[in-house]
Order: structure tokens, then C-alpha cells, then sequence
DNA sequence: AAAAAAAGAATGAACGTTCATTTTTTACAT
DNA sequence: ATGTAAAAAATGAACGTTCATTCTTTTTTT
């Protein structure tokens, strides 16, 4: 156990390292031996942990992705009415960006470059099951229309800025999302 | 003439093949030996227009950054009503995003990345005059509620995204904007 | 023919990764 | 418990490559 925990303390240092100094740098302006001093580690440590510096950024951002995905579903049940759960994951995905900040801006960078192979941002997906059920619900009550599913990837990222792209293609017949109070129990 | 037509020519194709580059590789995996390759171009020859790669994409940034203003705004007029103007300029953010793909796509890398300098950021803010008037107009009507300014940079950026983070903070009084309304004569 | 523009090769620094070595941990015998 | 040797983990220095930028030469324009 003791060497065990060890070796996920550094990983983790390293992961969290990687994280800042990407956000402050950019990934390609973040050398390795700068993740390595701030995790307190030798560059060639890093080796031992991750393959190369894509697969540490992979794995960072497959980590924080699945952080994200948790707290946006955390209090979402599959019971409740399809605009009642819109709304509830729309809330929680508003409180992440504010209350996580350096992981929601992690994110962005990651969601908005080339930075992260197609294969991770993959894996990024794979935890948006409970969004996907909603959706095909819509769908089954005619609230949705029978459009590419690609656009729902969108809303997990930006909620608000896939309404503003999906409508302007009539994708939605939610009507009437009224944003204020959607958010004013935040 | 003929010279100076000629030296535009280039610049242009080197603005071009910067954002081009830079959304399919990212900002730092993009050598200035692609660049100039794309651009029909020697290296050194991009030294002639630019000072260095940071003011290369800097001015290219810059340049965007005001077409996307100019289309923002080119349909807004002062007189409107302070509602009608909010959505009229969502409306046409929405629009640049589905029309100039290449320029939006280029933006929201550099908005979402360290990769742009301090001063350049304020630069591509200067052209949202219009903005920022309706934003004190609301302020003086009191359907804006009188904190920071630099929510207005966010809403210049992401409007829905803005609108997000602002209602949790309850900057905004402006009470149930009815988004299929807004956009559906898109 | 002088000046300006453009080119390609050369330069030097930065950085990802690996290598050879040292340090730490583990397993076990006493 | 304690000493010891094998294994694992960690390290710093070194390597080789990539790339931004500059230098020298050539081409084009005036």
C-alpha cells in the first residue's frame, strides 16, 4: 500500500501540474522538465507514469473530463420530466465552471484545440450515457427532433451555445427556456 | 501601386494560411516553414511583413477579430429598444458561427488559450463600442445590474455562455428571453 | 545600376526523450 | 528485529531533432 499510494501521489502532482501550466502556457509552450520541477520530479520520472507528453495530456484531460461529467449528472435522476432534466444538468454544468474553475478552463483549451487526440476525446464522451437517455427521450415525445446526435456533444460542452446553434438549424422544440429561472436557485 | 498590391497579396496569404494551420495543428505545432509553404512563400519572407511567429498571429487575430465584430453589429442600430438589441446582436453571433466556420473556429482557439498576447487581447476588444453603450443604456434603464464590465467581454465572446455565468451571479434583470423566439427567423 | 524584395541555407537554442547511474524499496534469511 | 541482495523507482546528464530566426546571395523592381 505505502508504495502504491506513493506513486499515485506523484502521478497526481503531475496531472495537477500539467493542468496549470497548460492553462497558463499552452501545451506546446509547457516543456516537460517545467511539469516535471512543479511536480517536484525528475523529467525522466514522468516516463515511468505516462508514455510521452500526449498521452500525460490525454490521460489529464480524460481525468477531468470524467470530473465533469459527475458533477454535471450528480443530482440528475432518470425519472424526472425531460425539461425539468435539461434544466438540472444546464444548472449544474453553470456551477462547475464557476466553483472549478482551473479544471472548466482546462476543458475549454482542450475542447477548442487539436490538442487531444480523437481517440481521447472519444473517451471523453463515453461518460455522457444519462444525457443521451434524455435526449433519445425528447425524441420519443416528439420534443426533439430527429436530428444528428453530434449536436448533443455540443451541449455537453455549452449548453447555451448549443441551443443558440441547434435552434438556428430548428433542431429544438423545447420551448420557452426561460434562463432566469433556470438559474436563479444557483 | 502594382508593388504595394503585390505585398497585400501576400500578407493575405500568409493571414490565411496562419488561421488555416493553426486550427488544424494549433498555434506552436505550426512551423513557419508550413506557413510559408502554404503561402507560396520562403521563410524569411515572413519576416519581411511580420516581426516575428507571435506578431504573425497576433495581427491575424486582431484582423478576425474585427471582421467578427463588423458582422456582429453591422445590423444594429442605436435606436432599437435595449431587448431587441441584445438579440439582434446574438442573432448575428450565431450567424458568423455557422457561415465563417475558418474564423470562428480560429477565435475560439484564441480565446480559449494563452496564446494570444495581453496587449492583442485588449486590441480586438476596442470594436465593441456599440456594445458597450447598450450595456450602460441597460445600466441607466436598470435592467442591468451595475457590476463589471468584463462580463461584456464574455457576452462578446459566448452571449449564451455569458448569459450562463452572469444570472448565477445575478447581474442581469433582463427577465425571461425566450431563445426559440430570438433565433427562429435565422 | 541602385534599391527593394525574396529566397534558401545556415545558426543556435529549446525541448522531448533516452541512457547510465544512484537511491529506495522489497523480500527474505538469520 | 536486522542485514543483505535483488528489483524497482528515480535521477540528472546527454542526445538528436525540430524550428524560429538570421545571413548571404539572387532576383525583381525602380
Amino acid at each position: 500500500m505505502a508504495k502504491l499510494q506513493k506513486s499515485i501521489d506523484k502521478r497526481n502532482a503531475l496531472v495537477k501540474a500539467t493542468i496549470e501550466l497548460v492553462n497558463n502556457n499552452g501545451f506546446h509552450a509547457t516543456p516537460m522538465s517545467k511539469i516535471a520541477k512543479m511536480a517536484n520530479v525528475s523529467p525522466a520520472t514522468i516516463y515511468l507514469y505516462f508514455e510521452n507528453k500526449q498521452d500525460l495530456l490525454n490521460q489529464t484531460y480524460i481525468e477531468v473530463k470524467a470530473e465533469y461529467t459527475k458533477y454535471a449528472f450528480s443530482t440528475y435522476k432518470q425519472t424526472m420530466p425531460l425539461e425539468a432534466g435539461f434544466k438540472l444538468i444546464w444548472k449544474r454544468i453553470a456551477h462547475f465552471k464557476l466553483n472549478e474553475c482551473e479544471e472548466a478552463m482546462f476543458l475549454a483549451q482542450c475542447d477548442n484545440t487539436p490538442i487531444i487526440d480523437e481517440a481521447s476525446r472519444q473517451e471523453g464522451i463515453k461518460h455522457l450515457q444519462p444525457l443521451l437517455d434524455l435526449w433519445a427521450r425528447g425524441k420519443e415525445e416528439g420534443i426533439i427532433k430527429p436530428i444528428s446526435d453530434y449536436l448533443l456533444y455540443a451541449y455537453s460542452i455549452n449548453p447555451l451555445s448549443f441551443l443558440m446553434m441547434s435552434q438556428n438549424r430548428g433542431a429544438f422544440k423545447l420551448s420557452k427556456i426561460n434562463i432566469e429561472e433556470a438559474y436563479q436557485s444557483a
